[in-house]
DNA sequence: ATTAATCCAGTTTTT
DNA sequence: CTGGATTAAT
C-alpha cells in the first residue's frame, strides 16, 4: 500500500525506517502527514496489526484526519488506537475503571478553591505578597504536575518563587486535601488522566508494537515518561523543534532535542523539501528563526516554482486603520476560505472581525474553547451530568446555585439536606423525603434578624404554594429561609425537571432540559444580566445579539448531542474528542497557537508590535523570546503564496487615551524594518 | 453572612 | 465578555 502513496524519496525513506527509534525531523510544509500516512501503511504491509498500533497527535482533529487517510488505503484504519495522549488515556481507563468522572478544569479550580475558603486565610502578613488565588495555583501545580518534577511541589514553587516560600506549606496542605477530595469522589482532571495511565501501562506490558507521536516538540515530560512506561519496541516520532510553543504547558524542547543521546541506536530522518510556501516566504522564516540557536542544521529546499510577491510590510497609524484596510484587501479575494489573518493575542480578532462584517466579508473563528464553560452550556451539562450519576456533588451544587437568591453557601445547605431527606439518594430525596430526617440544624447568626439566633427549619414553606408545583408543597427542603420565593419556583421547577427526565436518548433529555421551566428562567435572567449597558441601562440591539448566541449554542449542543445513543458516552463526548465545534465558513480568524498545522494562500499577521508580539509579559514565564520567536516562525509558514505583516503605531482605545507602540523586533530581524528607522 | 451589583482589566493553549 | 475585587442590599 505504502507504493500507492506518493511519497518523495526521503519521506518514503522515513516512513520505511526499519523498527526501534526513529526521529523525523518535518519542518513546516514538508510533508509530515504524508509521512505518518505512509508510516502506518507500512506498518500495516509488513504484518503488524493494526490493533498492535498507537497514534499519538496533538488535537483529535489530526488524529482523525490521519486515520481517514489511511482509511482510503486501507480497511484496518478503525482498528488503530489513535487519538491524543489524553483521549487515548481517558478511553483506557474507561473501560478499566468505569467510575472515574473527568471534570472540567474550571469545575476543578472551583473545588480548589471551596477547599482555600475552608482554611484560615494565614495570617496575612502584607499587602503586597499576599496567596495565590485558587486559579493560579491550580495552574502552577498543573504545569508542576505536566514538567514531572522530582522534587516536591513546594520545593520546587520556592525555588521558582522565592517570595512565595512563606505559603508553601499552605499550599501543600490545600493540594493535599484537594488530592483527597478528588480520590474520595472518584474525580479527575486532564492530569490525572495522564498520570493513572501511566501508572497502567508501567503495571501491565504494552500491546503496542509501534507507537508513533506526532508534534513530538510539543511533548511534555510527563507525556515523554507515558511513553516510557508504554516502552514500544518502536518508536517513530516526527517533530520540528522551531515550531515548538507550548512551554507554558511544560513543552520541553529538550525531549526533541536529547533523542539521540536518550536512544543510542536511533536513526535520525529530516524532510527538508517544502512543498508548501513560495520561496520568498521561506527565505523570510529561515531569515527570522536563525536568531534562535540551532539544534540541527536545516536546509530547506524551495519545490514551488514561480513568480510569487514578496512578504509585504503593512504600518498604519492605529489599529483601526489596520483593520479597515486590512478588511478591504480581503474584500477583493474570491475564494476566502484560503484567507487567514493570525495574531498573537486573542483580543486582536475582535475589531477585525467587525471590521470584516462591515464589508460583508463571511469569517470564522477558531472553534469556540469557551462553548463548554459558557453558562448555558455548562449548566445544561450539569443536568445531564447529574441524572448520569446522581452522588456528583459538584455537578448538584453548582446546579442549586443557578437558582435565584441562592449562591454556592446556601446551595451546599440545601445540598445536605436532600441527602439526609434522600438517605443519599436524590431521586428519593425529591419524591419521597424522609420527613423524620432532621435538616437544617446548623446554628447560623444572622444579625440583620436580630440579635445572634438560630434561624434555621423557622420558616413556614407553605407561602410558596401559589407558585410552586402541587407536588412540592411542603417539601421539607423548603424551609431553608433563603429561598425566596423566585427560588421555591425555581426549585420546584427543578424538581419537576429532574423527575420527569427522560435520560434514554441523550438527545431527548437536552430538549427536555431546554425546554424546562427551570432552564428558561435561567435563560432570562441570563439574557437580562448580558443585555444590559455599561452604565446599567438596557440595550435592545445587546439582547437581540444575546439572544442569538445563546440559542446558537443551545442549537449546537442539541445537535452534539444527536450523535450518542446514551447518556454516558455524550457526557464522555463533551469532556473528550468530541469534533469541534467550527462554524461558518470564511475568512480564517486565528491564533498563532491556534493556527498550528493549517496553511493558506494568503495570510496576514497583525498586531506586530513590541510588547504584543513578542508579549513581553508571557516572555517572562515561558519559554522568552526564543518561543516567541517561534511562534512568529509558525505564524509566517503558514503561508503558501501571499504574506502580509502588519502593525499600528498607535492603539486606540475606549474611555482611555492612544497607547503608542513600537514596531516588533522580529520586523527589524526579517529585514523588513531598518535599525536607523524606528 | 450571604448574595447581588458594579467596576475594571485583560495570557497564550490542549485535553 | 469574563473574573476578581470592591461595595451595596437583603
Amino acid at each position: 500500500m505504502l507504493e500507492t502513496l506518493q511519497l518523495n524519496p526521503e519521506q518514503r525513506k522515513a516512513a520505511s525506517a526499519l523498527q526501534g527509534h526513529n526521529l523525523v525531523i518535518a519542518s513546516a510544509g514538508t510533508g509530515k502527514t504524508s509521512t505518518i500516512v505512509g508510516r502506518i501503511l507500512y506498518l500495516l504491509d509488513n504484518g503488524i496489526k493494526p490493533e498492535e498500533i498507537l497514534l499519538l497527535t496533538f488535537t483529535n482533529k489530526a488524529s482523525n484526519e490521519m486515520i481517514a487517510r489511511v482509511a482510503k488505503y486501507s480497511k484496518l484504519s478503525s482498528k488503530i488506537e489513535a487519538g491524543t495522549f489524553h483521549a487515548v488515556a481517558y478511553r483506557y481507563l474507561k473501560e478499566h475503571y468505569p467510575n472515574l468522572s473527568l471534570k472540567q478544569p474550571k469545575e476543578l479550580r472551583k473545588l480548589l478553591e471551596s477547599i482555600v475558603d475552608t482554611k484560615n486565610v494565614l495570617n496575612a502578613t502584607d499587602e503586597d505578597k499576599k496567596p495565590y488565588t485558587s486559579q493560579h495555583l491550580y495552574a502552577l501545580y498543573s504545569l508542576y504536575t505536566n514538567a514531572l518534577k522530582q522534587e516536591d511541589f513546594s520545593a520546587w514553587l520556592s525555588s521558582k518563587n522565592p517570595e512565595h516560600a512563606p505559603y508553601a506549606a499552605f499550599y501543600e496542605n490545600i493540594l493535599e486535601e484537594f488530592e483527597n477530595t478528588k480520590k474520595k469522589h472518584d474525580y479527575i482532571d486532564y492530569n490525572d488522566l495522564l498520570l493513572l495511565f501511566k501508572k497502567a501501562m508501567l503495571e501491565r506490558p504494552s500491546p503496542y508494537k509501534e507507537v508513533l507521536c506526532d508534534e513530538f516538540q510539543d511533548t511534555n515530560p510527563l507525556q515523554e515518561s507515558i511513553l516510557d512506561a508504554i516502552n514500544p519496541p518502536s518508536l517513530f516520532c516526527v517533530g520540528d523543534y522551531d515550531q515548538s510553543i507550548y512551554a507554558f504547558n511544560g513543552a520541553d524542547i529538550s525531549i526533541i532535542s536529547n533523542f539521540t543521546q536518550k536512544y543510542k541506536n536511533a536513526r535520525v530522518f529530516t524532510l527538508t523539501k517544502n512543498y508548501r510556501s513560495s520561496k520568498e516566504i521561506l527565505d523570510l522564516a529561515n531569515q527570522v528563526i536563525q536568531h534562535n540557536q540551532r539544534i540541527y542544521p536545516k536546509n530547506l529546499e524551495v519545490v514551488k516554482s514561480g513568480k510569487f510577491n514578496k512578504p509585504t510590510l503593512l504600518n498604519y497609524n492605529d489599529n483601526i486603520a489596520q483593520c479597515q484596510d486590512i478588511a478591504k484587501r480581503i474584500v477583493m479575494r474570491k475564494d476566502f476560505k484560503e484567507v487567514a489573518v493570525i495574531f498573537r493575542n486573542n483580543a486582536s480578532a475582535d475589531q477585525l472581525e467587525a471590521a470584516l462584517r462591515s464589508h460583508n466579508v463571511p469569517s470564522k473563528r477558531k472553534g469556540s474553547a469557551s462553548f463548554f464553560e459558557s453558562k448555558e452550556v455548562a449548566l445544561a451539562l450539569d443536568i445531564c451530568a447529574l441524572l448520569f450519576n446522581p452522588k456528583d456533588i459538584m455537578a448538584a451544587i453548582h446546579i442549586l446555585s443557578c437558582i435565584s437568591d441562592i449562591g454556592s453557601n446556601t446551595a451546599k445547605d440545601i445540598h445536605e439536606a436532600l441527602m439526609l431527606l434522600g438517605n443519599g439518594d436524590l431521586k428519593l430525596a425529591l419524591t419521597q423525603p424522609n420527613q423524620e430526617a432532621k435538616i437544617y440544624t446548623k446554628k447560623k447568626e444572622i444579625t440583620s434578624m436580630g440579635l445572634f439566633e438560630e434561624i434555621f427549619a423557622l420558616e413556614n414553606s407553605s407561602r410558596f404554594n401559589s407558585v410552586i408545583d402541587k407536588a412540592f408543597h411542603s417539601h421539607p427542603v423548603l424551609m431553608h429561609p433563603k429561598i425566596s420565593l423566585n427560588g421555591a419556583k425555581m426549585l420546584s421547577d427543578f424538581f419537576i425537571l429532574y423527575t420527569k427526565a427522560p435520560t434514554h436518548s441523550p438527545s431527548a433529555l437536552i430538549k427536555h432540559i431546554l425546554e424546562s421551566a427551570f432552564f428558561q428562567t435561567f435563560k432570562t435572567r441570563l439574557l437580562k444580566e448580558r443585555s444590559k449597558n455599561k452604565d446599567g441601562s438596557y440595550n435592545e440591539f445587546k439582547k437581540l445579539q444575546a439572544q442569538k448566541r445563546f440559542n446558537e449554542k443551545i442549537d449546537l449542543l442539541s445537535s452534539l448531542a444527536k450523535n450518542y445513543q446514551n447518556l454516558g458516552r455524550f457526557l464522555n463526548g463533551t469532556l473528550i474528542g468530541s469534533s469541534e465545534a467550527t462554524q461558518g465558513e470564511g475568512v480564517n480568524l486565528l491564533s498563532v497557537h491556534a493556527s498550528k498545522g493549517l496553511e493558506f494562500k494568503d495570510v496576514y499577521i497583525i498586531d506586530l508590535m513590541e510588547g504584543r508580539f513578542p508579549n513581553h509579559k508571557l516572555m517572562n514565564t515561558g519559554g522568552g523570546i526564543e518561543e516567541e520567536r517561534r511562534l512568529f516562525y509558525v505564524a509566517i509558514t503558514r503561508a503558501k503564496e501571499n504574506l502580509w505583516l502588519s502593525y499600528a503605531k498607535n492603539e486606540l482605545r475606549e474611555n482611555a487615551k492612544p497607547k503608542e507602540h513600537k514596531p516588533s523586533v522580529f520586523l527589524y530581524e526579517a529585514g523588513l524594518l531598518k535599525p536607523d528607522s524606528k
